[in-house]
DNA sequence: CGATAGTTTGATATCCTTCAAAACCTGTGG
DNA sequence: CCACAGGTTTTGAAGGATATCAAACTATCG
């Protein structure tokens, strides 16, 4: 069972033994959460960095209306916030969709990384830039698509990346946000969501059970919403 | 006449002369470009950073269908892609708004930059993060409110963002975008964002006469969308 | 003064929301 | 091992926001 992250940034960058133990190493300071605990709040500064070894977590803001949105999702391998301590303070919440192991890295342990290991400083940086491509990504698909699709595109995108971490055997993973996190991420009511699964469902889009989803068809469901997948950047070979 | 990127920057950290004849010295390749044009087009390899003077640009995608989505506005000051070296290949493009002018930085000179000048670093650093601030909130804007509110939302950042350079006096600022740019940024169609400025108009939130959009009571326009300024990071002070 | 890009208008169709209630799970304590 | 509690999923009916299509109108610029 190797670590996420080791796993993650190998499939962009080839890392030594001494990459893959300081990688190792960051991860000492281990704590398993509840489902729907917070991990950081809007309004705090942020000390230490967050990486996720078990479990989804999402990025999310509240709005004054009371209502919920979902940013990103975290997944096994996810590294949190890197880069913010620059800002001074944080302007969303992070919190556990699903009981979850967190490694808990403190800030200075993680610049040191940076600074010491050029090779890992680098794979972090594309982790970042794909974050933010993933954000764009998103904000295509709100903006442009039938929520049909839209929810098409994200579990493709889900799928993809948890394959890259190794959690997307057999065509399948857990799901483990509920339809109305799902709502919350795409902009849409928990009610639409529900049918629009059962219509994906219909189609022999989607299958699930117990929690776990299953894309019988990659292809299938990549042509439903169009999907493109340069915006991950999984391909390996860069400079 | 400042330099809009000092300016930009100066709200962040406080540079002494020999980081802003720096900073100016980027724009030594200063270019003139007609509206449409297209800065950098998905797929390429990055090899310079572009830096906008004068005018407005956006990162955009076409969809399969042949729709247009936007995802960011470039505006004076803005520097798009410092860090993006590191990818293989842009996942989206870049183009003008409007007539522009716009400093061509080698790469190799951005990179020295960082090396040579930590606090540039850092200010650099805080600027791509408000970036990805911003695309987060443009995402819940997308994903909770309806095309009125934001609007309304969208105008005041822009107001907010063109202030923060010397480029919103008296409450008004250059719309140097249509409204065919502007519904493809907010994912809504021409016709609808055209109704929805009348009706804007109509409540005296916004006046326009010859592409100039005047605000005349920010406040109540940020009452409408409940405007939180915090993801801007536009405060002073951090470490 | 004509050409072209941008804005405005109207009528109709559709996707998605809202509200409410019922049904279904899953884990827990008796 | 059953029963209950709380969260989650599912269902229905009706209303609202926004899309679509097509055409007219208005600027602006050479």
């Amino acid at each position: 069972m190797t670590n996420p992250l080791v796993q993650k940034l190998s499939s962009f960058v080839d890392l030594d033994e001494e990459d893959v133990s300081r990688v190792e190493s960051l991860c000492y300071d281990v704590r398993r959460f509840k489902a729907k605990r917070n991990l950081i709040r809007e309004g705090d500064r942020p000390e230490v960095v967050f990486l996720l070894l078990e479990g989804w977590a999402c990025r999310y803001k509240v709005l004054p209306n009371g209502t919920r949105h979902i940013m990103a999702y975290l997944l096994p391998g996810d590294l949190c916030d890197v880069h913010v301590f620059i800002l001074k303070e944080m302007d969303h919440s992070l919190a556990l969709l699903s009981d979850a192991k967190v490694a808990v890295i403190p800030k200075q342990k993680m610049l040191g990384l940076i600074e010491q290991r050029p090779k890992l400083a680098r794979a972090l940086w594309w982790a970042t830039l794909v974050d933010e491509a993933i954000l764009r990504e998103w904000l295509v698909n709100m903006g442009k698509r039938p929520a049909y699709d839209r929810v098409a595109h994200l579990f493709v995108e889900l799928y993809l990346r948890l394959r890259a971490v190794g959690l997307a055997p057999d065509h399948s993973f857990d799901l483990l946000a509920t339809q109305a996190d799902l709502g919350d991420t795409l902009g849409i009511t928990s009610v639409h969501m529900n049918r629009t699964l059962q219509k994906l469902k219909g189609e022999g889009l989607i299958q699930s059970a117990q929690g776990r989803l299953r894309i019988p068809d990659i292809q299938r469901l990549k042509n439903v919403t169009r999907f493109e997948e340069n915006y991950l950047h999984l391909n390996r070979r860069t400079a």
